[in-house]
RNA sequence: GGGCGCGUAGCUCAGUUGGUUAGAGCGUUCGAUUCACAUUCGAAAGGUCGGAGGUUCGAAUCCUCCCGCGCCCACCA
């Protein structure tokens, strides 16, 4: 062996990627070092190092994850065992210029193990990452900057160059987030990962739009839409949030009634006043039209009759504004009445249309309106203390202005051919309801349904520069139109005199203008599934075309689960649902699984302003990714919030650091041996017992989504059961080295999935030449193979347990009484007691022995079953814990014997809790006799 | 207003189709100790399962009502 392979050895031993490794090769050949020289030195640093007593997660968890990268760990591959379909995931994209928040942690490391699991099982498995380019919040974010820094708003910038400011600003922020992915551990395949804005994506929104705008899918109409004055786009439904706000609540007459209002200065143009058709004190109303004095002059006043009308609220009249209302736009539209133009602008201040009060903010038009109408006394009462809900902008904060204005909408109520005549919403929620799409936990189906049952037409476009620009050219006069509005099921509205050329590039000829706006964000994000898996080095003139000749998604759409949090349900799940079964006529995925909100101690959300944020990179760098994926899983329930804080890392920091310790007793005390481990002794048949157990539960866990049980369990194993009775037994017994190796192996693949460094870690400890990483998952007993166990097995179980008891009871007895007692065991099979006579001894630091019966001169110290712990020499008997102990069981016993006197108990339960209760009662008695003696 | 969910030990949470004396971790109290691990080991204390009814031989578990809390949807008359 030359020196160099030495070193490369050495380095491969200690977990040094190969790329570090040629680094220090280079230095070595560099500094003309002499290699053994080095060799040497490296080799004492590594014996010294090897083994440090407590776990350094942050010295190694880089290099670990370089060595899985530099190894292809990450790439879809079947291997021995794996099922033959694979299993994949798309990864919900966070945002581009995004920091690693405790959701992307959460997400991260559910995913993470689903997906280490079905790699150890040998499936072929893929994980797709990518990031979201955010438009709206990426877009202000490099306003604000630009603001702050120059002074300039976008419009001062201008469109390419804003554009090109913000590549600018993504490309360079991009990179955090995927190095704080990698951080935690997520074994992403990073070779496909995709951006929602990159060209292979642009292109197959474009198709998917020109494809649902030739089924008649995409219209652009004028509708009443959320517009935010501040972001200057319209936003939809669901990105409006309400705030409850205090505002005077005006009363004023109008004709014959009185009508109230928070928002007079819309009302300039009203004419109809609706009323309940039921409510009888405006029957005589009924289609009255009438001249009456207003804001401007006297207007023509229609009473008409509608439901919309609520007689229980204030005077059971009201006043319609279409133009700014959602619920009045839909009463406009029922009655086919007439809409008049915005009364408010895109820019918040009152429009022509207003009159004298154009040009005026919101806020004064509303002052200037209040004053004339009390001047001309239509106003009855003002109450000053209303508080009602007010809508805004849930980016920035601004209140929202519901107003009219041409858009895009995708049709969801519209029968189409693709989906054999059914509309989008139905064919959506169609595969949740025939068990296509299985919800997870099952009660955020209800959510989904009700959501879907209740969708409008989704309005996609929006007024921002950043983003997808809709695929659409205009070429002619464009002539300023009074807005009149069709109903829904009017045909799209087209101007004569405007051409309009829907496509995925550009049309051919002079004068083509592009439609300036962009598409919502999760009109892009809801093609993620397929959209990522498209061969980006091949062109199709069909979306399904290009389908066809894209390896990726013929062997790995549908994917498998899609996992969240349940606050983007409605948001993207349900849109992902909706697109992919209409676009390629397949479902997106199988299974979708819902986790919850990260709160702080207390139940409240994580923000900024209450400081109260855990930041996940901090708590990686001072307890290990490990712990911290640990803390998010373990403890949880799916679909309920988790509370973090922490102190909880800190525990499983704890935990991470016993498996180190325990392996690190393992590596210290046992050889490499080529023996199969064979069980010798009770305690090695319960262990092999127990891990059996443990093996099927675990598998059954993860494979059903109880991530929270796979680990408590593994937890509870670990360090309960192995740590503290095998290895302590072992350490007296002896002669163990193939069980424990065997063990431990087993144990770190079944924990690898949760804390893949430390496992990784120690496994190369092992002198696995292999990562662990793509090693096999332990072969999983079956549950009949548990059902009958050899005797010998039985008995052992038995055994053991009977121990632990005698162990406990004695180091309890013995803490409240001191060293000096002996302790005497006594049952009619002493002898299976004393064959353990040593771990007994050794475990309680006591001095034991065994009898048939009571020995004379003892006292009782506890019994169970046909066991019993005597105790001679000098002790004050602990009389108070026997008594207590003692009326316990005699009101046990009175409890029992009143169940099974019971007529109607013995008549109608079933024979076996008859039974159960019969022998508890024995048991009780006798326990009753032992501690009378 | 409509819907979904929660309330179990001081704190964070388990508790499978109703069936022993309701569990765990953290914290608290007491004790141990340098032999893998003080990021350790051993032990103890601590709960009328939010309240009231009902169903049942039997209820933390099922039903009804009430109280408290959270979220989603609707809502500016």
């Amino acid at each position: 062996m030359t020196g160099q392979e030495a070193t490369r050895d050495i380095f491969a031993s200690v977990m040094v990627t190969s790329r570090q490794a040629d680094e220090v090769l280079a230095k070595i050949t560099l500094y003309s070092c002499s290699n053994n020289a080095i060799i040497s030195a490296i080799n004492a640093m590594t014996e010294k190092e090897a083994l440090p007593k407590s776990y350094e997660a942050k010295a190694i968890e880089t290099t670990i994850y370089e060595g899985w990268e530099d190894a292809g760990a990450f790439l879809p591959k079947k291997r021995k065992g794996g099922k033959k379909d694979p299993f994949v995931i798309s990864l919900p994209p966070p945002n581009a210029t995004g920091t690693l928040h405790l959701g992307h942690a959460t997400m991260l490391a559910i995913q993470d193990i689903m997906v280490r699991y079905h790699r150890l099982c040998g499936d072929e498995t893929l994980w797709v990452p990518g990031t979201d380019h955010a438009a709206i919040a990426t877009q202000n974010v490099v306003e604000k900057k630009i603001w702050k820094e120059e002074g300039k708003t976008r419009h001062d910038v201008g469109r390419d160059n804003l554009l090109h400011r913000i590549d600018e600003f993504v490309a360079s922020s991009r990179e955090t987030i995927r190095l704080q992915f990698r951080r935690m551990g997520a074994s992403l395949d990073w070779s496909r990962e995709r951006f929602t804005l990159d060209e292979t994506l642009n292109r197959c929104v474009r198709l998917v739009f020109k494809m649902m705008h030739d089924d008649g899918l995409i219209y652009r109409g004028n509708r009443i839409v959320n517009w935010c004055t501040r972001c200057q786009t319209t936003l939809a439904d669901d990105e409006v949030e309400y705030k409850e706000e205090k505002a005077p609540f005006y009363h004023f007459k109008f004709g014959p009634f009185s009508i109230g209002t928070v928002r007079p200065e819309t009302k300039l143009g009203d004419k109809y006043v609706v009323v309940h058709p039921d409510d009888e004190r405006f029957t005589k109303y009924h289609g009255l039209k009438q001249m009456i004095p207003w804001i401007s002059g006297d207007v023509e006043m229609q009473v008409l009759p509608d439901e919309s009308a609520d007689p229980e609220m204030g005077s059971g009249a009201m006043t319609i504004t279409p133009q700014h209302s959602f619920a009045d736009f839909e009463t406009a539209e029922k009655h086919g009445l007439e809409i008049k133009e915005n009364i408010i602008g895109l820019d918040g201040k009152l429009t022509a249309a207003a009159g004298e009060f154009a040009g005026l903010p919101v806020k004064e038009a509303r002052k200037k309106f209040v004053k004339i109408l009390e001047a001309k006394g239509l106003i009855e009462k003002i109450d000053e203390d209303y508080v009602h809900n007010l809508s805004v902008c849930y980016r920035c904060g601004t209140p929202i202005e519901p107003l009219i204005s041409k858009q895009w909408f995708v049709a969801v109520n519209k029968p189409v051919a693709r989906l054999n005549g059914k509309t989008l919403r139905e064919r959506a929620e169609e595969v949740v309801k025939n068990g296509d799409i299985t919800i997870l936990p099952e009660n955020f189906s209800k959510i989904y349904r009700h959501w879907m049952a209740n969708l409008h037409d989704w309005c996609i476009s929006r007024q921002i520069w950043y983003g997808h620009r809709i695929p659409v050219w205009y070429r002619g006069q464009v002539k300023i139109q009074k807005l009149k509005v069709k109903t829904a099921t009017s045909k799209i509205i087209t101007k004569n005199d405007l051409e309009m050329y829907v496509g995925v590039t550009a049309p051919e000829g002079e004068g083509w203008e592009q439609d300036p706006d962009t598409l919502d964000t999760w009109f892009s994000s809801s093609m993620w599934t397929f959209s990522t898996l498209l061969n980006a080095s091949e062109e199709a003139p069909t979306l399904n075309d290009w389908l066809a000749k894209s390896d990726d998604f013929k062997r790995y759409h549908p994917t498998s689960v899609l996992e969240t949090g349940y606050d983007i349900l409605n948001f993207w799940v349900a849109r992902m649902i909706l697109m992919t079964t209409y676009a390629v006529g397949q479902i997106p995925f199988h299974t979708v699984y819902l986790h919850g909100l990260v709160r702080d101690k207390e139940g409240r959300k994580m923000s900024k302003s209450l400081g109260n944020g855990i930041d996940p990179v901090a708590m990686i760098e001072k307890y290990g990714a490990d712990a911290v994926r640990l803390s998010l899983v373990i403890g949880t329930t799916p679909g309920n919030d988790i509370r973090l804080f922490e102190e909880k890392i800190a525990t499983y920091r704890n935990f991470v650091n016993k498996l180190w310790n325990i392996s690190r007793y393992i590596l210290m005390t046992t050889e490499v041996t080529k023996e199969t481990p064979k069980a010798t002794t009770a305690a090695d048949l319960w262990l092999l017992r127990t891990f059996d157990e443990l093996k099927i539960s675990v598998d059954e866990h993860i494979a059903n989504y109880r991530f929270s049980s796979a680990g408590e369990e593994l937890y509870e194993f670990t360090w309960h059961e192995l740590a503290d009775w095998y290895v302590e037994i072992a350490k007296i017994e002896g002669g163990k080295d193939a069980i424990l190796r065997s063990i431990l192996k087993e144990l770190l693949a079944l924990w690898h999935p949760f804390t893949p460094f430390v496992t990784e870690h120690i496994w190369r400890h092992l002198g696995e030449r292999e990562l662990l990483i793509t090693n096999a998952w332990p072969n999983i007993p079956t549950k009949k193979h548990l059902e009958t166990p050899h005797t010998e097995t039985q008995e052992a179980v038995e055994t053991m347990s009977s121990l632990q008891w005698i162990i406990k009871t004695i180091r309890d007895h013995k803490q409240k009484f001191g060293n000096d007692t002996v302790y005497t065991i006594a049952t009619n099979e002493f002898s299976r007691f004393q064959e353990q006579n040593e771990i007994i001894q050794r475990l309680t630091r006591t001095n034991v022995n065994y009898a048939d019966s009571a020995p004379s001169d003892s006292v009782v110290v506890n019994s169970l079953g046909s066991i019993t712990i005597f105790c001679l020499g000098n002790v004050t008997l602990d009389k108070e814990k026997i008594e207590k102990e003692r009326e316990e069981t005699e009101t046990q016993i009175r409890q029992i014997e009143t169940r099974l006197n019971d007529k109607e108990f013995r008549a109608k339960a079933p024979q076996a809790i008859i039974l159960k209760e019969e022998t508890r009662l024995a048991k009780a008695k006798e326990r009753l006799d032992k501690l009378t003696q």
